[in-house]
DNA sequence: CTCTGCAGGGAAAACGTTTACAGAAACAGA
DNA sequence: TCTGTTTCTGTAAACGTTTTCCCTGCAGAG
């Protein structure tokens, strides 16, 4: 008489559960909404089958019959990096703080890579898609971007930009930012009350929105205060502790360094460089001051000044947009600060 | 006459591709799957039609109808954790080589949000569920991971244990491990063989695998090399760097250290521990050596000696296993091997 | 004693795929 | 020309939920 095939090691379906509780299943899905109102007697005979089959939903069928996916997807470079480690912490905390799963992918920064990825989550019907890091910033860019705002918005998907420029008020997504500006800003004001003006900046990455951004806080400082910016002490490649260290070790090479104060564009860049210095039997900041950005593991253990960046606030700040916020295009921009440790030497006469 | 409500905002379903192309759904999935004959002149319509309509399909619907949910799932303490983030970098890896989203949850180390996760995740029906780390390893905890290993067997989906002992042969669970007592004895050695032998074996956890088979790997490299163990030198606590940090205060506030060496359980344990010795104006490794373990970026920046652990590799294998051994219980241990830094100071006369 | 309204529960229609099962067209062999 | 294969395509039945109707009692109002 069974048509429906009980394969005993299957999955227990709503409807087994039906049928081992007495009502149909309409009830059951009911009591476990929890939504209607149910007899006592009748909710309690629905629980003692869900527990004895040991039942939970389908997370897909439910996903299928109109409700959300309960489900918020975040897109990073890699997750092997502390700063979005902590990012990807920052949503995956608030994400469970609001019963929803988390869905992690990377791209290493390979923005073709990124589009891919897009796709896949379109399938995916997630409530918010997070988007982290840096980007270069071009007209094509933009017009992909914009494309995927809609087609995520159709879906029922809210776009998330996390750290990277807005994409304007036409576009329906949600910006997340920090002040990088600002920070470089601080950071380098800092170095000169220091009596440093011979700042080399190195690091990433040109044409990259958070290198610009540092940059140009980096510049404005030195013009505020009425020092040149040397184009030589504008040392630019890349983001990481590989091309500080060896972009480092070349300037050392050439000759006695024509800089008193080193601002990597991140702690792993300020960390390359610290390693290259030592090497050189130069100390840090006896013979030279160093400076981050980011504030992650590297510069706790090397003492060294940097900016602090509000990273898993950025995350969940992520996600509560995403999920609460009324208006459509909503736009934050967090603080940072300047965290003061051992690496900058004064140049100031006591 | 269309009864199917064609909200121009919403997503192309299959069924509005069809209908543009002028085919019958199911013609439309055979093009899209491409695993039957289909004719040159059909694809073409289709494809164009797919192209026009942005069409995606929807995964739900793909996974609920008897399909995989191209999905993988890994439970860690927290990502933002360098060991952690590693491996779930290796599992983010390999899953998106087979084509896998990845799906990941952070339980904070409680095993009560671990097994909550999991329930949550039961719902999912993800190819692979990935438990990370260590944990304390008593009954309890053995029954309900059987009866969890169980039901995801039950629905379709392999239960994978890493760096956390095998439940034996009857549970369906993959086990990936390293050998962290090998890692130990090598460790403990390095530091007997430089002439230490008072070794203060700093960090957790009691009763946690991983602590214990550190600590296993320790003292069998003193029996073997007739050192005895003095308890006082094994200070068992927590991972991670604030422990390191105070009780290498309080060690070296109760007076003269009475050991040459610490044994960091981890490189965090490590980390701090080197931050108290140089508060307290002592030198690493002149006054002090100092070794970790797991290889995160503490120890590069610190020049730590410590154990390597190729944690993406515990991850890709992870992945790899889950999707593709016939067997149901396979076990595999990776190796490690102890990476020389400038952490320790010999004691042998030249 | 009839009417209204509501608590409780069932039947069935979505949701968007995949995949039997079956049918049609084309094509070869006789 | 007939028949038997291929090669393609369509119909419809799953998959496991949620939710919209709709139906039954029964309590209280008139």
């Amino acid at each position: 008489m069974t048509r429906k095939r009980n394969a005993p090691g299957g999955r227990a379906t709503i409807r087994d559960v039906a049928e081992r509780a007495g009502v149909s299943v309409a009830t059951v899905s009911r009591v476990l909404a929890g939504t209607y109102p149910v007899a006592p007697a009748t909710r309690a005979k629905v629980t003692r089958a869900v527990a004895a089959l040991d039942y939970v939903v389908n997370a897909h069928a439910r996903a299928l019959s109109g409700q959300s996916a309960k489900t918020v997807a975040i897109l990073i470079s890699t997750v092997d990096a502390a700063f979005y480690a902590k990012i990807a912490q920052g949503v995956e905390d608030q994400a469970a703080a609001e019963g929803r799963l988390c869905l992690v992918c990377t791209t290493g920064g390979d923005p073709d890579r990124e589009m891919a990825v897009l796709k896949l989550l379109r399938e995916q019907h997630a409530d918010a898609v997070i988007l982290v890091g840096a980007v270069v910033e071009n007209e094509e860019y933009r017009r992909r971007m914009a494309q995927v705002a809609q087609s995520l918005h159709a879906s029922g998907s809210r776009l998330v930009l996390v750290g990277r420029p807005s994409l304007g008020p036409d576009v329906p997504a949600v910006t997340v930012e920090y002040d990088n500006t600002a920070g470089a800003y601080a950071l380098t004001s800092h170095l000169l009350s220091q009596g440093h003006e011979r700042i080399l900046y190195l690091g990433g990455a040109p044409g990259h929105s958070t290198a610009e951004e540092r940059i140009a806080g980096y510049r404005r400082a030195l013009a505020e205060h009425g020092v040149p910016a040397d184009p030589e002490l504008q040392v630019l490649g890349m983001f990481g502790r590989p091309f500080g260290y060896d972009a480092m070790r070349r300037l050392l090479a050439a000759g006695p360094p024509a800089f008193t104060a080193v601002f990597g564009s991140d702690d792993l860049v300020a960390a390359g460089a610290v390693q290259a210095l030592r090497e050189a039997g130069l100390s840090v900041p006896g013979d030279m001051s160093v400076v981050g950005y980011n504030d992650i593991s590297p510069a706790l253990d090397l003492q060294l000044t940097t900016v602090h960046i509000p990273s898993e606030e950025l995350g969940r700040t992520a996600v509560r947009l995403a999920l609460h916020s009324r208006d459509l295009t909503p736009h934050v921009v967090l603080g940072t600060h300047v965290v003061i440790r051992e690496s900058v030497r004064s140049r100031r006469r006591a």
